[in-house]
DNA sequence: ATATAGTTTAACTATTTGGTTAACAAAATT
DNA sequence: AATTTTGTTAACCAAATAGTTAAACTATAT
């Protein structure tokens, strides 16, 4: 089948690309590496993709919507606000070990590229913050957490969860632990992080 | 004199080098525009650094020889646990104004090249978490603040205080502000993130 | 004044790298 | 069965890029 085989090469090279972009960058990157993880011709590369901009774009893109249902779950799920914070968190840990150059990766190429901020947002299921800013005020005026900025309180959620993989080299040595003991912390974070955020907020 | 014209050579080198590598990284800087924001031939920077790997290294040391001072202060300042993590929270801050690439650019080499951090260790003044994790379960012995271990504290801080900086292109777009709003959020962040801290810890 | 050591440049080289071309192979279409 | 379309490759090209060389220049010491 004509279909089948070109589909497997074209996500064949998608998946190769996802790899190496993923770890070394826009920059980083080269069309032949690429092209000799996913085994083919580095032609064959222009032939899908035209360019190695439109290749990193894919992926980019590909990255970004994998990453945003995530951050969605904070935003905009209908679950009660405590209960949302330990979800999320416990799932964030799960799926970064999944995609473990996924975040650092997006956030390193919008920090070198801030204008693909604006294509994002363009697209459809960006994330938005309004839903949470309602919750946020509503659970104050009922007394059920200090008063605070919703932004600040999303800022420290985000932080909380994703830096601890971006940072790991640096926090395995300042916290002078190996890889499997650190992996042991990252777990123990799944719960851990959740009640170090509600306890601050909690009346 | 002769030593100063070289010092002034090496210096301006190593400054425009700086500014480059952090806001480019490794593999997307370029010797070229290097020699041009020094304003000096591309030979010269061969003359005194011989390659671009040990000019690179030249500016990575550097770098992270300013940032550990700043993480020295949760870890080995002799101040009550409190205080401390309010004074690092506001100084932290002012520390990323000044130096906006930095904290992102040790980090994102760092995860390129995990092997950077054998060479970090065994040099003086690299942080040690020692003095910390005493001083927290002091605290917990002593009634103020709630079990945590220490290193998920450590963490904790990192986080809530480096992230922000790091992730601002993307969170700036999720929170759906403007850079001078954006900005607000971070000054506020100087005693914002300590109490949120503090609250969550304390009895 | 002159030798000497250090500094700087223009021009050059070798290699890497993104991208192209032309020929070939395999399917799909007629 | 013939032809068109799609997929794939090896060989090639031009631009970019790290690094080199040799000569010129400058300042200091002799």
């Amino acid at each position: 089948m004509d279909k089948i085989k070109t589909e497997n090469t074209e996500t064949e090279i998608l998946k190769a690309a996802k790899e190496i972009f993923q770890q070394k960058g826009m920059a980083g990157a080269r069309m032949q590496e690429i092209a000799d993880k996913a085994k083919i011709n580095k032609a064959l590369l222009h032939y899908y993709y035209r360019s190695k901009q439109l290749l990193f774009e894919a992926v980019f893109k590909s990255a970004f919507s994998l990453l945003a249902p995530q951050l969605n779950k904070v935003l905009n799920d209908d679950s009660d606000l405590f209960e949302k914070i330990r979800k999320f968190t416990e799932n964030y840990v799960s799926f970064v070990i999944k995609h473990p150059y996924l975040p650092n990766f997006v956030i390193q190429e919008l920090n070198k590229n801030p204008e693909f901020v604006q294509k994002l947002r363009s697209e459809k299921n960006f994330p938005s913050i309004e839903k949470f800013k309602l919750q946020v005020s509503d659970a104050i005026n009922q007394g059920i957490i200090k008063p605070i900025e919703a932004e600040q309180l999303f800022i420290n959620i985000i932080s909380l969860n994703i830096f601890p993989f971006i940072g790991e080299p640096l926090l395995m040595a300042l916290v002078n632990v190996d890889k499997e003991s650190y992996n042991k912390i990252l777990e123990n974070r799944k719960t851990e992080v959740a009640e170090f955020i509600i306890n601050s907020i909690k009346i």
